[in-house]
DNA sequence: CCTGTTTGCGACCGAGCGGTTTCTATCTGG
DNA sequence: CCAGATAGAAACCGCTCGGTCGCAAACAGG
């Protein structure tokens, strides 16, 4: 009993096909949106971009919302994966660390993604309502890998989540913005700001406590 | 010499027919990119919205990026006119006050619109260059509006640029979810908190010049 | 009032869109 | 090895898009 030669393809499952037709829709999927945008990432650069016909695509996703909805799942688990190992990779983050790699992960391709989708969410109501439960998750997921930074523990549920969005806001914007017109001086500044109201925040909370 | 029957309308200047005619359009286009979005604000129903034929729009602006570019004048000026009144409006505005006035105004249309081509502008490298100036112009009378709140006088050009950018990211984001999932709640504590860390600033920036 | 110019209209055009259909190639279970 | 099922390709469809064109109405100025 041999293998087949390297030349001829192994034979592959029908499971194996499909999910390397789908990887590689998502894969284009994320690409295209986040070089030209959700409204102009349309089925014809998608499936030149990842080398699939258009039937091909629409036999795996019925609709280009849901060929979305499934990028949509994918950037936001690659997002928490790739944040929450990060943040491992330095054992005890500081502060500035820790805002260093979230907004470093703000400006990663996933991230740009997310924002597309929910910038169109606003005005695309069946977007909306395919994305809501996703968001939900997704973004309690980002606060719970918030409790990897060191301080966080000093904050409840309802206003580390609403700090976390306050950044999450304010890096988003920088990112859009930085491909716009960009100012690196005033990005670090603005680290080192959040940085410190951060600690002011903990100092205020260490001493409350401490009362 | 009497003036022509009501009901037979006056005979209108050529430099009337036309500014009319072109507020009606942009007005029309601030209204439809606020519901739509950018990418969804054809100029069909900029067309019907205005109640102007695909033929009159085209006779003011050559392309759909011309009349774009022509709103995003508009509502920046709009932006900064209101905003500029609303401050004047209260005389001695408290920081949590001038707050309050710019997180309104980031929840109106004009900036809504704004936002929707900043974002644009990311992936459409048209619109970005044609944006550019009038980007540039707008941030800048923004950093100056913001120096009629009391405290303002403590920051450098560049501080104060960046906290106010800071800000727009900030509340833009914060627009943006609102409308996705709203957090009534979470607004008002993050406005208090942002409050609190520009007493903070302050305070310190006093301090420093004590010493 | 009358001629020339500007303004406004709507039918029309090619291109690109999301989606369907038809047909072939590949895999599956017996 | 073979019949039925799944995967993949490509031509095709109706529709909407931004933009053009020829014509009629409204204004301008002598």
């Amino acid at each position: 009993m041999v293998e087949p030669a390297p030349t001829v393809p192994r034979r592959r499952t029908q499971q194996e096909r499909r999910e390397t037709m789908i990887n590689r829709l998502i894969d284009a999927t994320i690409a295209v949106i986040a070089e030209a945008g959700y409204a102009n990432a349309s089925l014809g650069v998608i499936c030149e971009r990842s080398g699939v016909s258009r039937g091909g695509l629409f036999r795996h996703f019925d609709s280009r919302l849901d060929l979305m909805v499934a990028t949509a799942a994918e950037v936001g688990r690659r997002h928490i994966v790739a944040a929450r190992q990060r943040l491992a990779d330095l054992r005890e983050p500081t502060l500035i660390e820790a805002l260093r790699v979230m907004r470093n992960r703000h400006r990663d391709v996933e991230n740009v993604v997310w924002f597309e989708l929910m910038v169109a969410s606003r005005t695309d109501s069946d977007l909306r309502t395919r994305l809501s439960e996703t968001g939900r998750q997704f973004f309690a997921e980002i606060v719970e890998a918030a409790r990897l930074v060191p301080g966080a523990e000093l904050f409840g549920e309802e206003d580390l989540d609403m700090l976390v969005t306050s950044l999450e806001h304010m890096f988003d914007g920088e990112a859009i913005r930085r491909e716009i017109s960009p100012d690196p001086v005033a990005e670090e500044r603005r680290l080192e700001l959040v940085a410190e109201f951060a600690e002011f925040l903990i100092m205020r909370r260490l001493n409350a406590a401490q009362e």
